[in-house]
Parts: C-alpha cells; sequence; structure tokens
DNA sequence: TTGTAAGCGTTATCAT
DNA sequence: ATGATAACGCTTACAA
C-alpha cells in the first residue's frame, strides 16, 4: 500500500505528460522560455492552459534556495509617511520579478526582531528595515543575512549594508532655523511617539535654539502617544497653559501640525501673526490648508523607490558604489510662518 | 561522486544530530513541544540555540502542503480608509501563527488577478479580497481555492464564501437624507476615482435626492483621478462655476470634504451658513477640524478584525454560521452640517 | 515518547 | 535542445 500525499494540484511531471516531454523541460519553458524550442514551447503552453497549472512556490524555493521576496520592515502601516514609502516600494517593484513581503513592526524593535526571524526563513532576496536603530540582535541577523539589506528613512554613520535617507536632525534644524528667521522668538516643539527618528528631529531643534541664543525647555511639549491630529489640537493645549506667550511651534509631523492649526481656529488665535506653525514631512494636505501650513519636504517616495532599486541592483550583482544616499529635504515656506505681527 | 548543492543553512538533521535525537523529534519538538519529553526538549532547545538554525518555510510549506499564511488583497496601501482596515487585520493577526502576504491591487482588477495567481501559488492558509467587482478569473480562481475566503468592505448578494462589510448604496442614503432633513436644497455630489464603490454612493446619493424631489444632474461633479485633499477643492471650483447656487456637497471621501473645507475657507463661503458638507468614512481629522466636519461612520477597523476572525474561525474549521455580516454605518453630524441660513 | 522510510514538487547537475 | 537522476529540508504515515 502506497502512501500517497498528493495535494490534488497539477504538478509539473503531470503538465510535461501531457505535453510529452520531461519535466525538466516544462520547468525551463517556464522560467525562460529562450531555452526550449518553438514546437515544444507550444505543447507545454497548451497543457498548462489545459491543466490549469500553478508553480507551486515553496517547492521552487526548496529546490533552487532562493526565492524572489523582498522584505520590508516598516513602524506603520497607518502612518501617511510610510504610505508613501511604500508607494516609491511599489512603483519600483512594479515590473520586476520581485514580490513583496511586508512586516508591520508597530515601533516596537521586539516586533521588528520577530518578523525578521520569520522573514529570514524565508530565505528573502533582498530586505529593507527602517531606520537604524535595530536591537543588537536585529542587527546580527541583518549582518549574517545572505542577501543585501538596506536601511531607509535615516542615514547614519555604521550601515549594516547600504543606507538611503536623511539627516533628521539637520531637517528639523532647517525648519527651526526658518521659524528664527521669519521673526519668531518663542518657538515651541510639539512632538508625539517620540521615536528614535522625533529624537533627532527634537535634537535638531535644540541645535537651532541653541544657535539663536533662544533655548527654554519649557517649551518642549511631547507625549507618548502615537500622534494624530486631534492631539495636535491637544497638544498646542498644553503648552498655551503652561506658556501663553509661545509664538511659534515647530510640530514633530503634519498631523500634529493640522491639529495645532483647528485648535488656533478654534481658539481665535491668528495664525501666522500670533502663532508661526512649521510641519514636517510636508504631506499634500499641507499646501491645501487655509491657510497653507510651512513645511519641510522630505522625498518619502523617493526613499522607497531608490530602497528597492539598490536593493535590485545589489541582488543582481551590480551593487552601487554608494552604499550611503542622502536624499536631504527642502522646506517649503507658506503662509503658516510668514512672521509674527 | 555525490550532487551535494546544500545551502550552508543549518538544517533539521544537523540539530539532531547535535542533540542526539532523530529529525523528526527535532520537528515535532519546534512545532508542539508537548509531544517531547522535557529532557529532549532541553537537549534540542540547546542545540537550535547553539547552531543558531532557523527552520526553512519553503521546504515546511513543501512537506505539509501548507502555510500560515494569509493573502489579503486591497485596492490602496496609501488611501486611510485601508491602512485603518489593515491596522485591524493586523491586530487580529496578532499573537496567532498566521502571517499577512499583503498584496495591493491599485484599483486595477487585471493587478489583483495576478497577485490572487501569485499568492494561489503558495498555497496561503485563507484569503481576504476587497469588494465584490472580481473580474470572472478572478471570481473562478476564488471559488476554486483550497483555502477560505473572505470579502470585505461591502457587501452584496452572491459571496464567494464569506463577507463582511457595509452597503454604500445605504450609506450614502442616509447621508444625503441628513444633508436634505438639515434644510438643504441643491445638494451636489463630489466624486473621485469612481471606483466600483463610489458608484454605488452615488447610486445612494440619487436615491436619497429622488426621494426628496430634489434630484438635479448637475449636481454631480466627478472625476476618475485619484482622490486627495487638493482634488476636493478643485472640485467644489468646478462646482461653483456650473451651479453657483449650491447649497451642499455630500462628499465621496473625507479628503474630498477637507479639501472642499479649505477651499470654501479660502472664497470666505460660510460652512455651514452658506455650504453644508458631509464626508463619508470618518477619518479622525473629521472631528478636529474647525468647523467640524459631519461624516458617515464607517467601522474600518472592525471589517479587517472581523475579517480575520471569520478567517481563521473557518481555516479551523469552525466556521461561523453567518456568512455574510453587515457592519452597518453610523452618522457623524457636525458643525458643518446645522443647516443653512 | 521516539524512530524509519517515503514523499512533497521543483531545480541543479551532468549527460547526450 | 532535451533528459535522467538526485537533491533541496521538512513532515506524514506507520511502526516500535
Amino acid at each position: 500500500m502506497r502512501k500517497a500525499r498528493r495535494s490534488g494540484r497539477v504538478t509539473l511531471a503531470e503538465v510535461a505528460r501531457e505535453a510529452d516531454v520531461s519535466a525538466i523541460t516544462v520547468s525551463r519553458a517556464l522560467r525562460d522560455p529562450e531555452q526550449v524550442s518553438q514546437a515544444t514551447m507550444e505543447r507545454i503552453e497548451a497543457a498548462v492552459r489545459k491543466l490549469g497549472y500553478v508553480p507551486d512556490m515553496a517547492a521552487r524555493a526548496l529546490a533552487s534556495r532562493h526565492t524572489n521576496v523582498i522584505g520590508v520592515l516598516i513602524p506603520s502601516v497607518t502612518n501617511n509617511v510610510f504610505s508613501d514609502v511604500l508607494r516609491g516600494i511599489y512603483d519600483a517593484l512594479d515590473g520586476t520579478r520581485y514580490h513583496l513581503q511586508l512586516g508591520n513592526t508597530r515601533y516596537s524593535v521586539l516586533e521588528e526582531e520577530n518578523l525578521l526571524r520569520i522573514f529570514l526563513s524565508q530565505r528573502p532576496a533582498g530586505l529593507i528595515v527602517s531606520g537604524t536603530d535595530q536591537s543588537p540582535a536585529t542587527r546580527a541577523m541583518l549582518e549574517n543575512a545572505d542577501c543585501p539589506v538596506v536601511q531607509i528613512m535615516e542615514i547614519g554613520p555604521d550601515p549594516v549594508d547600504m543606507m538611503v535617507g536623511f539627516s533628521h536632525r539637520e531637517g528639523a534644524k532647517a525648519a527651526v532655523t526658518h521659524l528664527a528667521d521669519a521673526g519668531y522668538r518663542r518657538i515651541a516643539f510639539l512632538g508625539a511617539r517620540m521615536d528614535p527618528r522625533t529624537q533627532r528631529r527634537l535634537q535638531g531643534y535644540e541645535d537651532a535654539l541653541r544657535g539663536h541664543g533662544l533655548a527654554d525647555p519649557d517649551l518642549v511639549v511631547t507625549t507618548p502617544r502615537a500622534s494624530s491630529i486631534t492631539l495636535g489640537g491637544w497638544l498646542l493645549g498644553e503648552l498655551l497653559a503652561k506658556r501663553p506667550d509661545v509664538d511659534a511651534v515647530f510640530c514633530n509631523n503634519d498631523d500634529i501640525a493640522l491639529g495645532v492649526l483647528f485648535e488656533a481656529q478654534r481658539r481665535k488665535i491668528d495664525v501666522p501673526g500670533k502663532l508661526g506653525i512649521c510641519g514636517f514631512n510636508d504631506l499634500e494636505m499641507m499646501a491645501s490648508a487655509c491657510p497653507s501650513l510651512t513645511s519641510l519636504r522630505t522625498h518619502r517616495e523617493t526613499m522607497g523607490r531608490e530602497g528597492i532599486h539598490m536593493l535590485i541592483r545589489s541582488i543582481e550583482g551590480d551593487r552601487p558604489d554608494e552604499r550611503v544616499v542622502d536624499l536631504g529635504f527642502e522646506l517649503m515656506a507658506r503662509e503658516s510662518s510668514a512672521g509674527p505681527g
């Protein structure tokens, strides 16, 4: 009595029998039609269609010891910032033979570690991770991964392999310098979540204020809670309670900036006359708001796209010379920071 | 001469040798520690750690003919609506043994078909697809898939397997009825993208206006372009050029509604006195806006969470009795639709 | 509780 | 251009 445990799915062997060739010929025909004669190809195509053959990725991965899966680990799928990065990633993947495997770490280094372990067990062709603040274990796994790795969102001194991003600290410094140059003197920092990138933005804010002799720890209001528009309004309330004399706010991100604008409108505080506002990222809504909102534009789609490009070049043996790419940022000065008065 | 083509990775056999047991015992120990004696378990754990063993998912999938992968196909990763659904999905998956494989169809039935083909080649444990408007080929593949399938976002008469969503037509009808009840008489429809769900919302709008004797085809302004806040402002401009006497707008989604609000502020049109506004979905920003914006709340996270719950129950042989779950909607009446005058 | 043997569906290797 | 064969790393079926 045989131990049959077939799955019921059509296999290569069955297609081969139908087309009257060997299994390996079908395998080759499917992966690289060039290698097979015209006539054989046609018989195989007919057989595939007739039987409704679908290749089994697991068997393929096992036999070839590689996949076309690119693993991407990002801290959030709901945050607009990462949706834009994802759009760039999908764009760059389009038309290539690679598939995306997306992992949502929810801003937790532990979840990142677990997800990476799962990803590695699938033998990815390449990996993209966010930021530079991995746990030691994650770092070690990345360094030992037998595939290229790109860190996106940030640049730093010690890449695992490749990097594409920008300096959040320099970005924040530029934004706050803009507010100071516009004439604001009591410039606050409003921050939520306080993940590593937010921390670095806070440092940039402090750098700028120190440079202008305007530093004042009272003007920093933060919360570990996840950022939202509503939270922006709440943070402004907290700030005004502490420092009613504040004349500008640098917001850790655009959601908070928009929340601040709404709350200012509700309290009839003139923007930009009594309160200057500057956001971070320059999401699409910033230009549309009334008054339009100043923000520091970051190149999120490009980060995703460029990350994938670097990864694929690397996978295909054409390793980029530049291992660390700084995409920079651009200050979009608008009505909300036109100056006090 | 043997044909060795080992990958260099640590295998189950090596762990077994190290722990001085057979491979199958290691396999069992890893999948279900209960089946193995305490002492053996400890030796195996030590060996795994010592050698840094990582299971090979491909081999596992091939041998067992199933995976713990749940495939999810959604039309957009950047749209807030789907990010909320995704959050629900991730929540529900948390702590289970299932992984997510996410596919972005970009609102294209063709991409959906291709992605589904790829997904099926990985033998998913279950599938989630968005909406009810699949291509015939997609529909056929779903019906023949040897795993449970949940359609989310919408409900309809002919489920592939299970469904969780709500009626977009009824939702739109309720929203427009609210505007009419508030006293608005020339209620416009502003729509972007015009995917199937948007089309059904337009029908609901028409249902409501017909019921109130207020129908007027001139008041419908749509575009196939992807929706955005900026586009909301542009649509209001188009509408006002055609019908300056419009007194309310029902927006196909919240981005458009917010864009309309900003544009109205820019043109100094009083909201809600001269222009009532109602959105669709009730994203977080609607309650924060100034004036706060009326919207039809949809249960997006719940759709994702419930979809996964139904799927997992089904995978595990505990098929829900209710195959079609209507989550309904809730009208959130706010300042922006307080009535004309 | 543990082990043996066979098989999952594909591709690498070598041969013709 | 095509084929025979073994191998990929794991799990199922059956046995002890």
